[in-house]
DNA sequence: TCGTCATTTCGCAATAATCCGAAATGATTT
DNA sequence: AAATCATTTCGGATTATTGCGAAATGACGA
């Protein structure tokens, strides 16, 4: 109780301090994506884009909605959170990955939802 | 080359996540102290405040001044640094600890700094 | 109900961050 | 030059973060 706000901005700052978190809060500039979509964009482990995503959930960056067996992830409408957001856009937008990123983005939006994941469950066999 | 600027914020955002360097700026922002000032309002060794405050500089987030045998640090005048900066003031503003600080701070600063620095020579003693 | 699929949780190894005291550095004073 | 003082760097132990594969969970369809 006695350093709750300073807790919780270092809790904020913590996870954005990452690359890979970083790069999902960019992705979902254009809008929510499914788990196996970001998974697939970033090409890491799908338990390893879960923590990341959990953690960012659990910092109030980014909302989860569940439809069916898929999670979908959008960026949070918590002003706090927005505000530190945008200050980080110009920042981010200069950078080669988070273009190239943004490029697979474009491409993975208009791949409907079952082929990307059917994608992702062949490529674990 | 492929990641610059990714990687330039991740290195500002973890240099902020941590609640000492958090504190160590909202000190800051009622102007220059002395390594020893900071030492003693934050009570941790000086070694690791120090190392602090290589980071906070490193980052870009304040900036040095040498005057005899003591160090000054005051809050960058970078432009991007200082807008992540002004985002943090609201939060930080409310925090108890942090409000401390600023009271000790205004303490300290009325302190001449030979006593200051020989206060903390004795405590080692 | 059973199998399948997307996601999450768990266990664990590897790496990074943090803190301190001791030693090193640089500047000042005697 | 030697002693003193503020600060930094170093060595280390301790703790946190990260990433993966394997196992668990929850939802869907056969």
């Amino acid at each position: 109780m006695t350093n709750q706000t300073l807790r919780n901005s270092v809790d904020g700052l913590k996870a954005l301090a990452h690359p890979v978190r970083l790069r999902i809060l960019a992705l979902l500039r254009d809008g929510e994506l499914c788990v196996c979509q970001i998974t697939q964009t970033l090409e890491l482990a799908s338990s390893t884009i879960s923590e990341h995503l959990s953690l960012l959930r659990k910092a109030g960056f980014i909302e989860e909605r569940k439809e069916g067996k898929w999670v979908f992830y959008a960026l949070s409408e918590i002003p706090e959170r927005l505000a530190l957001c945008e200050s980080l856009w110009t920042w981010l937008e200069g950078d080669a990955a988070v273009k190239a990123d943004a490029r697979n983005g474009v491409k993975v939006r208009k791949i409907p939802l079952a082929v990307t994941c059917c994608a992702m469950a062949k490529k674990r066999a």
